[in-house]
DNA sequence: ATGACTCCCAGTGGGAGA
C-alpha cells in the first residue's frame, strides 16, 4: 500500500499536473492541501474519472484539504473535533483498514504573531484528536504540510532559521510531542541523501540551489512501523513548468 | 535588504504563503 501527501499550492492550478502524477505515480491515498476551492468548485469528476475516490473539505482563497483513495473511504472526519475552526486544514478516513489523517498545519507566519498563538491552539487540538484517534485505531498514518522543520537537518540553512517561522522551540516541542504520542517520522526510518527537502521558496532560485525545508511529513503509529518499506520525497514535479512550491512525499506500506 | 515568486481576489494593488 502507497500513501501520498502534496500540498499543491491550488487545486484549480495544480489539476492538471496532479492528474499527471498520479498517473506516473498510482498511489492508494493521496491527500492534498491548499486546495483553495470551495466544496462546489472542487474538480470530483475529473479525479474520479481517474480512478479514485475522493473527499473534500475546501474553503475560498486559502486551505482546503482532499483525500483521494483507490478504495472505498469510511468514517470522514472534517477538521479538529473540539476546535471551532474556520479555516478548512484537515480531512481524515479509513481505507484499507489504515487511518488517514491528511492536515494542512496553520503557517504561523512569525513567533510574535497572532498567527502563531493560533498555530500553537490548532497543534494542542491536533495531539488531543490523535490521542483519541489512537485510541480507535491502531494503524495509523498522519501526514500533510506540518509547516515545521523537526531538526536543523530539515534545514539548509540552521544558523539563517534559527528561532524563525518553522523552527521555533514551540513548533518542534509539539513535533516532539507527537512522537513521544507514539508517532514515527517515516522519512527517518531509512538512510536519506543529504539536504532532503520537501519545499523550496518560489523566489531566488531556490530550488536550483537547494535551498529548502523539510516541513511535509509522515508519521505512523508504531504498530506500522514494521510494515514501512520506504519512504521518499518525489523532487520530479517541482521541475514541472509552473510547479507548486511543494514537493509530494510518498511512503509505502508492505 | 523593506526584495526576490506565485496565488488569490481584487480591480490597475495588496495579503499570505514559508
Amino acid at each position: 500500500m502507497k500513501l501520498a501527501t502534496w500540498n499543491v499550492n491550488s487545486l484549480n492550478v495544480r489539476l492538471p499536473q496532479m492528474l499527471d502524477w498520479l498517473a506516473a505515480n498510482p498511489v492508494d491515498v493521496l491527500v492534498l492541501q491548499e486546495t483553495k476551492l470551495t466544496d462546489d468548485k472542487f474538480p470530483a469528476a475529473e479525479i474520479e474519472a481517474a480512478g479514485y475516490q475522493v473527499q473534500w473539505f475546501g474553503q475560498k482563497t486559502y486551505n482546503g484539504v482532499a483525500l483521494l483513495s483507490r478504495s472505498g473511504a469510511s468514517d470522514i472526519v472534517k477538521n479538529l473535533p473540539g476546535l471551532d475552526d474556520p479555516q478548512a486544514r484537515v480531512i481524515a478516513a479509513t481505507v484499507d483498514g489504515v487511518r488517514c489523517i491528511g492536515a494542512y498545519f496553520p503557517n504561523g507566519q512569525a513567533p510574535d504573531s497572532d498567527k502563531f498563538v493560533y498555530k500553537m491552539a490548532w497543534l494542542e487540538a491536533l495531539q488531543r484528536f490523535l490521542a483519541v484517534e489512537l485510541q480507535t485505531y491502531e494503524k495509523l498514518v498522519l501526514m500533510g504540510d506540518f509547516n515545521i522543520a523537526p531538526t536543523d537537518a530539515d534545514v539548509y540553512d540552521p544558523i539563517a532559521w534559527a528561532g524563525q517561522i518553522h523552527c521555533t522551540p514551540e513548533e518542534r516541542g509539539h513535533f516532539q510531542a507527537m512522537l513521544e504520542q507514539g508517532m514515527v517520522d517515516a522519512f527517518r526510518l531509512f538512510e536519506q541523501p543529504p539536504k532532503s527537502w520537501s519545499w523550496w521558496d518560489y523566489r531566488n532560485l531556490a530550488f536550483r540551489k537547494n535551498q529548502g525545508l523539510r516541513i511535509d511529513h509522515i508519521l505512523v503509529s508504531q504498530s506500522l512501523k514494521g510494515q514501512v518499506k520506504a519512504c521518499v520525497i518525489d523532487k520530479l514535479p517541482r521541475k514541472n513548468e509552473r510547479p507548486s512550491d511543494h514537493a509530494p512525499v510518498i511512503v509505502e506500506l508492505a
